[in-house]
DNA sequence: CCTGTTCTTGCACGATGATGCATGTATCTT
DNA sequence: AAGATACATGCATCATCGTGCAAGAACAGG
């Protein structure tokens, strides 16, 4: 095994279940303790990771709580994604929010679909560096670091210059009379600068955000076009959004 | 077997394994592990692949999980990085140019830092999102998907709302005559217009580059105020640039 | 057909890098 | 406080690397 391979490995291993333990990774790969640590503290001095007693932990929680959050409460995230992903037709443009079920739409995207994603957030537009058909803009911005997105006055600006068929905004909680919120008041306002440049909007929500709502008004429920969730179809709050006019798109 | 064919079974078996090990390759070629070396040394030479202790790896991001590239920033990327790095300085503010080197710079900056950071980078924002001190802004645009960086118009135009202290520029060519270079227009371009808002602007260039010149200009000497190399200092192209009046980090 | 040139290849050798072990120290746990 | 665990460091060993060199192949010109 080559040393680039071994480092490639802990790396991957630290972003996809959030720690390393210098003991286990030896004994998994045939190679002394010695070495990985070895390798941890390279790795540290290039700040790709932080060493901690016994191993080694991600850089940022932040980006873990991303990946980890993606990989456990996925289940529900993902089949919304799907759904969400099959709205992107060969040749459409979409609006892409920032947040996990946004970033787990850019990963549901076919690998060679032809199409236009414009987005607020750098970690969507990375996941999709990799997508040689999709034309790709990013909206600029002061990055607000808890949601890892663009905000503010100027990206608000920016999107002004931007427009698309379809606009897949995430929220974090969704409520009949609350309406559709979240926990930033700069991010909400981002979010209506989003849905403003789109002709339709759908709102991602997986099952645990029903009936739930934040702090900061997002939209009405006029605004929006339809709902992605993997909520029961016949759950009381899903039917109430029905008779608001919403239309629920069932997601499993 | 010709040499053409060698070069082409390597990357095949790059491409399909993701990996050539020089000593497995010699063995079930029946050749030298010397002829094998040379081969991956050309390859790498042109950009076909990137030499590691013991053989080599894939170059294109499709193949390689991009974290893995990540870990593979040259020694020389690194040292260059580490001194970059030294330049911001608490309460700073700093231009940072897309790339590789530019990322390793990210990397190698104090966690805790206090600084302002300014990219066009998605790619470097991901990065810096866990620096909780550190104040992020985006420079939005069309993403130029080569080198993962927003260029065009709409970057130009964002990028002039914006200044700071120091710029920190990536290049692939560094050349007496040439001056900076770079392999598109559009990104030389937008390099032009970082550098035209910091009021000093160092060229992050290991040593891989220097004597090198690609197809489109980025500033002549005259308009940066040093160069980052870990390039030996007695070298004679290294002398040559002094000569021009260039300040000469040396990273070592 | 011969000869000189250039290119390729494999080998030798010294330099550098990587790895595992031993040892003493630091840190955690009980 | 004491035992256990993890750590850094120095060192021995082995793998890999680059370079110089020589033998042979390919080739051009006479």
């Amino acid at each position: 095994m080559l040393a680039a391979e071994r480092r490639a490995h802990l790396l991957e291993l630290l972003a996809r279940t959030g720690k390393v333990v210098a003991k286990d990774v030896a004994a998994d790969l045939r190679i002394s303790e010695d070495t990985v640590r070895r390798d941890l503290r390279d790795l540290a001095a290039e700040g790709l990771c932080q060493r901690v007693y016994g191993g080694a932990l991600p850089v940022s929680p932040a980006v873990v709580d991303y990946d980890a959050r993606q990989a456990l409460a996925s289940d529900g995230k993902r089949k919304v994604a799907s759904v969400a992903a099959r709205l992107v037709r060969p040749g459409g443009s979409v609006i892409l929010d920032g947040g996990t079920t946004a970033l787990a739409v850019a990963r549901a995207l076919p690998r060679d679909l032809a199409c236009t994603v414009i987005t607020h957030s750098p970690t969507i537009a990375t996941a999709l560096i990799g997508h040689p058909r999709a034309e790709l803009f990013l909206i600029g911005g002061r990055v607000f670091k808890h949601s890892a997105v663009a905000c503010g006055a100027a990206a608000v600006e920016a999107a002004r210059n931007v427009s698309a068929e379809l606009c897949l905004l995430g929220v974090t909680g969704v409520h009949p009379e609350a309406g559709l919120t979240t926990g930033d008041a700069d991010e909400a306002a981002m979010k209506r600068a989003l849905s403003a440049r789109a002709a339709d909007t759908y709102v991602l929500a997986s099952s645990e955000k029903i009936g739930t709502a934040s702090p900061y008004r997002v939209l009405p429920w006029e605004s929006i076009t339809g709902l992605i969730t993997d909520a029961d179809p016949r759950d009381a709050t899903v039917g109430r959004l029905r008779t608001l006019g919403v239309d629920v798109l069932a997601a499993d």
